[in-house]
DNA sequence: CAAGATATCTTTACGGCGCCAAGATAGAGT
DNA sequence: ACTCTATCTTGGCGCCGTAAAGATATCTTG
């Protein structure tokens, strides 16, 4: 008898267990944070043993990966939805910088993940950088619509590259309570965010609040 | 007889193994890179028992707090030294970014133990904060100095920690390849810093280049 | 200076970790 | 039906952080 599994590339004894391993990594990880993230407490989770893993993945670090692929995935769904619902080009650049920051701040653990795994190899994973799709261009493309001239290429580049670590350090910072005071100042946390964007150069000064 | 020590506040039998221990650390960390960091490596770097630190530290996170708080020292020294070295206000913003950033690159694992402290306490250290002295003051009142109106207190916090969270976003992008053919566009890795700082709406735009 | 108090360091041990090798098992291919 | 091979388990290695108990050297008190 067939295992009533999801039916596509399915393994032989547990039913993908691979894919069981990424969501059980995943839900260990919003549990209890990046630090209890260990293999044998994912293998624990998905109900196998210590080294069942290891044939899904050459070491932790792979699993890892495979995690965080998942994360720059559903960080470039985010951006997508926030650019498609911004009312102008000129608020577009505003909302990816606040969905970027709202993604890091309601996925924090996963976000670590992300970044820990690139600063591993020592840069962003393809999926973000490919010349088609991928956040980054999402970014540039925002910037070029919203009129940077796009015949200068290296502007757009580091504009681009000043909008990510922006962002990025943003996104880092949030979370620190050395802050609380400003966010209660703002009148809420997003507008925080919004507010510290207005003071990076990247937004053309759109909408107030 | 006496240990011939540093004199003061030495221990009984070592002579101050909390100092030693707080060098190893750094040694080992510059050699070996932050995931090599335990505590068992430090005692053996040290040339004492692995139990031995628990007499000057509750645990090994006392330990590593220890050591970001002497890279705070440092980055303060770093950013002090900039500022005193910047030929006018307007220029003295710029220079900090610069020098916060080359920090980071030039003690990249001591720069990720210092984030790390602070990101398990949710707070950038006391000593980043203080009202009087920290590099957080530091770049408030090279602001206030630039022409930031002093009188409107929420928007230079602000404006703060938009400068910090910049420098901080791209301190840790800075080592990830993708970026490199921008720093070779821009003639160099300094260049490229200030060419991104420009990008940021930190800076007043002085000079160029 | 003698002797007890105290701080420092070592030894030993426990459970958890990443990972490897050898064995068991169950689906796939013939 | 038989073999092959991918999958999973068991057991074990050397690390890790940490706690408890014993040894040792310094400080303190008389």
């Amino acid at each position: 008898m067939r295992h009533s599994q999801t039916a596509e590339a399915r393994p032989y004894h547990h039913g993908d267990l691979r894919r069981a391993l990424i969501d059980a990594a995943r839900r260990v990880l919003e549990a209890e944070g990046p630090s209890a993230l260990s293999l044998r407490a994912v293998a624990r989770e998905a109900g196998v043993s210590p080294a069942a893993p290891y044939h899904h993945f050459k070491d932790k670090g792979e699993l890892m990966d495979a995690v965080a692929h998942e994360g720059w995935d559903l960080l470039d769904a985010a951006l997508a939805a926030a650019k498609a619902a911004a009312s102008s080009s000129q608020a577009a650049m505003s909302e990816l910088g606040v969905a970027y920051v709202c993604f890091a701040r309601q996925n924090p653990a996963l976000y670590r993940v992300m970044y820990d795994t690139a600063r591993e190899r020592e840069d962003l994973p393809d999926q973000m950088r490919g010349d088609e799709a991928g956040a980054y261009c999402k970014v540039r493309d925002t910037l070029v619509e919203a009129g940077a001239d796009p015949a200068n290429m290296l502007d757009i580049e580091l504009a681009t590259t000043a909008a990510w670590c922006s962002a990025h350090g943003l996104a880092e910072m949030a979370g620190f309570t050395q802050f609380d005071h400003l966010k209660v100042a703002c009148g809420g946390e997003v507008a925080f965010f919004r507010a510290i964007f207005q003071h990076m150069g990247l937004v053309p000064k759109p909408c107030a609040n």
